[in-house]
DNA sequence: GGCGGTCTCTGCAACGTTGTAGTCTTCATG
DNA sequence: CATGAAGACTACAACGTTGCAGAGACCGCC
């Protein structure tokens, strides 16, 4: 089978401990001995077996990111900024997809592959504060990301959306517009991302003096650019008069603009567009995209500093009634499909 | 801490033994006693402990996936993919990128966090030929996914390359276009992606009679869209005419058509172009991209079959001898960037 | 020269599970 | 009624590592 300490140890003349030791960086130890230790483990291509290790320490240096759905490019590259902030602290990280489905999010979190990761980030989707419950039946160190659903229970590191919605929406007035589309509503929810980013839509207009428009408020079911596209094709049908749009996602943005070229709409002669996310793409669409940053890396960063911080004290009466909220600065990008004429 | 076996045991007053029994399906067990231990798992909410079992079985249900990075949508997609079919045979994934650094490629191979998984699926992307010594070093069950390079010491799992690029070039041959730029050449590169797109590219070309000018195979850095763009840009500074692009991936061809549009051109009209990939984007950019469809999820399936197998047979002399190589049918997908007038 | 203290190294026991090799019943069979 | 086989369960020892508690060796100091 493969290297074990015994075997490293018998080639360096040594107790299988102080291998242990030397790999340890326990500090007591003869500079001739480590080195010899240190030849043997090279020498015999030794590594580490991390199931026992973690057997013996209860860590395993693998932490859980659980997303909806890799195939969406917001979550690639939140998954990707993760991947690296994990890595300048040594974690491994293991990704759970969920996809848009309620129930398999609820197993996901339920059981996670859990006694084999030390801690949990996770990206909510479906669960509300009704959920609440759920959370509490992990007992493994968990910080929510992305979305401001939970105030009680634990950590939360999130973008400031309403703020940035507003900011969004803020920005397409100032070139004019009056009749923004508000695209990716979900009927009646509140608290997720689309719930406040149309809290800082109707914000941003409420201060401008601006009657809100119900008409153009849109529901898209899960933020893809299909999603996007049949929104907006319904919404042409209808004929309702508009200038603008904010999307509240790039994707659905995309999907919509597709739509809106095809019936020879300008952008953003026509119709101004802006989407939420800042993914790659978006700056080399036709036209380029106006979006908000949502500072994904310093959400991951944070994020995983939390959770390193949690899995530190874990074992410790750890009550959570201190659990906090991060919020992450965004940034307005003003693209070509913001362009003023 | 957390519940063990030894609670369960207790709670349901019988051994150990038999509540690993109950737990792994051992078939003498009197339905009496599997019920009152399965009520004392319940009610306790036992969960194994992954670590213990895997320092017990040498199984760990984890593979890693080695690919180069998550942002690249076909990376993204391929992901799903794979775990998907991994979650099929109830495994997880650990992703491992290794970005565009030749140097933490071979890092990355060199080091997974073996012992913790059972075997990996390796996207290649710059080892060579000559690199075969690296994976010899691995004693892990491998699987190479998506290029061609090496021949004789693993699996691999990968697209008709060539074929699929001969497909592309004959289907722009066959709208009548004849100065076909061929974007995401690598110089010198012949076994990677880059190379046997390439001589799809030639063979198609060749085989119509067409002698293959030179300057129009585009070089391209890494595949991104800001490469396409900064090629395209390169290439319209020397105005060499040209009526059509064969792209290596679709993110390249969205980077050159956005700049082929910036400089007035129609696509399809002025310049036909297809990619690689079949990319969501592929579906509601502006024109839609005509692309080839690797068969991706064919790809992911066959992987984790293959992996599978020779997971179970590790340990038993496994002479890499009999490493055989499996392609997936590529499919043309016309969209509106081909169409015909 | 004796004494406490640091250095260097070691053995043992555990982490939670499962494979092996049992033991003790039960039951059918001759 | 003895015999063998199968059924239901269990004790023990591992898997490879690390924490703990030490054992000597060596040092400086009064």
């Amino acid at each position: 089978m493969s290297i074990t300490m015994h075997d490293v140890a018998r080639a360096a003349g040594v107790s299988i401990k102080t291998v242990s030791n030397v790999i340890n960086d326990y500090p007591h130890i003869r500079p001739t001995t480590k080195q010899r230790v240190l030849e043997a483990i090279d020498a015999l291509g030794y590594q580490p077996n991390l199931s026992a290790r973690s057997l013996r320490s209860g860590r395993t240096g693998v932490i859980s990111l659980v997303i909806p759905e890799l195939r969406n490019a917001y979550f690639a590259e939140l998954a990707d900024s993760v991947m690296r902030a994990a890595a300048e602290h040594g974690l491994s990280v293991l990704i759970e997809q969920f996809g848009n489905d309620r129930e398999s999010e609820l197993a996901v979190l339920r059981k996670p592959r859990s006694q084999m990761v030390d801690g949990i980030l996770y990206s909510v989707l479906a669960l509300g504060e009704d959920d609440v419950g759920i959370l509490d039946e992990i007992s493994l160190p968990m910080v929510l990301l992305g979305e401001r659903i939970f105030h009680g229970p634990r950590d939360h590191v999130t973008m400031q959306n309403v703020e940035g919605a507003r900011a969004a929406t803020e920005h397409i007035l100032s070139l004019g517009r009056r009749r923004i589309v508000a695209l990716g509503a979900h009927e009646g929810e509140v608290i997720g991302s689309a719930g406040l980013r149309l809290t800082g839509y109707r914000q941003a207009l409420d201060a401008a003096g601006i009657a809100v428009d119900e008409r153009l408020i849109r529901p898209a079911g899960t933020w893809h650019r299909k999603d996007g596209a049949a929104a907006m094709r319904a919404f042409l049908a209808e004929s309702v008069p508009f200038d603008a749009v904010v999307a509240f996602n790039d994707t659905l943005a995309f999907g919509a603009m597709r739509v809106m070229q095809e019936a020879g709409m300008r952008i953003p002669e026509d119709v101004a567009v802006i989407g939420f996310d800042d993914i790659d793409e978006t700056r080399y669409s036709l036209p380029t995209l106006s979006t908000i940053d949502p500072g994904r890396g310093e959400i991951a960063q944070t994020a995983i500093s939390i959770l390193l911080e949690r899995i530190g004290e874990h074992g410790d009466a750890h009550d959570m009634q201190d659990a906090r909220e991060y919020l992450s600065a965004y940034r307005l990008v003003a693209r070509e499909s913001t362009a003023s004429a």
